[in-house]
DNA sequence: ATGAAAGCGCTAACAC
DNA sequence: GTGTTAGCGCTTTCAT
């Protein structure tokens, strides 16, 4: 095949008489040039279908441009509005992303770290995966100084920042609902406690009990790897439970939304018999029967708020140094799976 | 903060009385050298947390080993296991992936490929936007020979590779199954006709209906963009024929799940009024009741014949050059959602 | 406003 | 098996 060969500022440069040097300033919008000059660079440059070679470049400047992210899962209607929130902003200060999965596996999630920082990533973001226990992996990042945002599924670091909602207050609230709902024995399943968004709604359904004089009662708190193969045995256990809990807060609307397919089929009525509130307002809360009740946090803000704190931190128009957490909004959203009919 | 500086070989080389080219020759696992200097190194390289700078190793190579991934969304299961197949292959041959969305805008894909031009990848795996009339955008990476295989969405180009399902085939299938069923009139509910998959799937439709004696009626076929916003219009629009359709062929397991919320909500029985069959085999399709009968191919395996076609292209193994299209299976999946019971 | 020249870190051709 | 050396394409002082 004949394909043509890499056009390069000298080429430019000599073809216009000039040097390389005015070349490159031309096309980096350098102030301190003509501006006659840098317009026939810059045309003579789309007439041979110049292209900057960025690897020159990022070995010139020590900088890549590049921001790394690394997310349990693309397959979430909620991840991918987060990774269309950080492209985003990204685009706009000319970044480039570089997403991996880690399939909710560390050993995955470590080889991607390693990746990561064999691309010179400037900066990297950050959801864990489900069995993370630790940020080791992170250290020869933080070491040479590369900044780490976590965004949902965090662990703290004195070096790095999170980027959360209130899970606490989530999980208060959602429980709070099933409370004034008139529910009395409210199960909650929920993923590994060891990940942050698990545990502080956990805490919310507990002092969301506490208060309203509810026992909280180990053996309605349940874990899941949420896979869709698990639903089954779970709706098992806990209608074998007496009494069979009245409500569920499950932090999850994929596997609530299965669980309450299960539970129709078992015979349950949703919501007279049992209550259900998920999380994360996934579309197939619109589409189960009925719709599901879930708490709604917006992921391209997420996204974007943290694909612009860390590219402000990089381009050192801010520092998120000493800023320990970005507390986000979120909110409960009510639809029919929780709503008993008071009036009847 | 006090970071590290960045190690070079010359720094392995200085600390260990060698040459550069050595300790090069050593960390990439040149046949030529000694088995002992090379341990000292790899272990000198690890003490001094030593990492390629790959900037410099592609400016001198000529070669990225990166591959550009653009897609029209992520937030799709099918669209998500394609991406994980990619990574899969990707990762084993050590090429790094980068991943865009387009969001179903030409104008966005422009961009992106933009992007990818001046990232320099190696090659490129496109799944074209809902809007895309034509290949332009991609010329200037062809002129430079870089390999491009568009996937599921495509669109036919001399020096390109295509990877689909055979979507005649799965169209013809799914309206088939329909026709067994009874059905007599039957809605077609597709996208943009422009895309080969849902301009092939019309073409399947109307050669069952053909087959089958019965008549292709225009008003029967409507393309959508699938926003959730047009369920109702459209549930309106079906609702106002005369006869009312007992059949739909959706494209899109997303909105056929959507469609019969609406209908079930305007108090149609599912399959009994009109039965449905979606595209994808979403994990919706086993949520919404009653569960969908659905066209379902596999995303992981499209992802790593995808990927592993352009990479073997890329490093000779052998070439794409003369492939114009692969074929990958497809299969319908019957569920509830279609199944008229005959009994009765 | 423009040019000359050095050098980012690596690899590969060539020598020994 | 190892060393020498040149150069990939760009940016950036320092001059002018």
């Amino acid at each position: 095949m004949k394909m043509e060969k890499e056009t390069t500022i000298y080429d430019i440069a000599k073809q216009l008489n000039i040097s390389p040097a005015t070349v490159s300033r031309a096309l980096n919008d350098h102030p301190a040039i003509n501006i006659d000059t840098k317009k026939v660079i810059i045309s003579k440059a789309k007439e041979l279908g110049y292209r900057t070679n960025i690897f020159a470049s990022n070995l010139r400047r020590k900088k890549t441009n590049t921001i790394g992210v690394i997310v349990p899962r693309l397959n979430s209607y909620f991840m991918s509005t987060v990774l269309a929130g950080m492209e985003k902003v990204a685009n706009e200060a000319s970044y480039n992303l570089i997403i991996a999965q880690s399939l909710e596996s560390v050993k995955k999630e470590m080889a991607n770290v390693k990746t990561m920082f064999n691309s010179h990533v400037d900066g990297l973001l950050v959801s864990l995966s489900y069995d993370t226990e630790n940020l080791d992996h992170f250290e020869p990042l933080i070491k040479k100084g590369v900044p780490i945002l976590f965004f949902d599924r965090v662990l703290t670091h004195k070096k790095c920042t999170s980027i959360v909602i209130d899970n606490l207050k989530a999980g208060y609230e959602a429980t709070n609902h099933l409370i004034a709902q008139g529910c009395k024995h409210i199960m909650h399943i929920t993923g590994n406690l060891q990940r942050n968004v698990y545990q502080d709604r956990l805490k919310g359904y507990r002092l969301a009990l506490a208060e309203s004089g509810l026992h909280y009662c180990e053996e309605l708190v349940r874990t899941t790897d949420f896979s869709y193969q698990s639903v089954n045995e779970m709706v098992q256990y806990l209608t074998s439970l007496k009494p069979v809990p009245d409500a569920i807060f499950i932090t999850n609307d994929f596997y609530a939304a299965h669980c309450i397919v299960a539970l129709k089929q078992a015979g349950f009525s949703i919501p007279e018999d049992i209550a259900i509130v998920g999380f994360n307002d996934d579309p197939i809360a619109m589409v189960v029967e009925p719709n599901l009740t879930t708490v709604r946090y917006h992921g391209q803000e997420m996204g974007e708020v943290a694909a612009k704190s860390l590219i402000n931190h990089l381009n050192e128009q801010s520092s998120i140094k000493d800023t320990n957490a970005i507390i986000l909004h979120s909110e409960l959203v009510v639809r029919a799976s929780s709503l008993k009919g008071k009036s009847t």
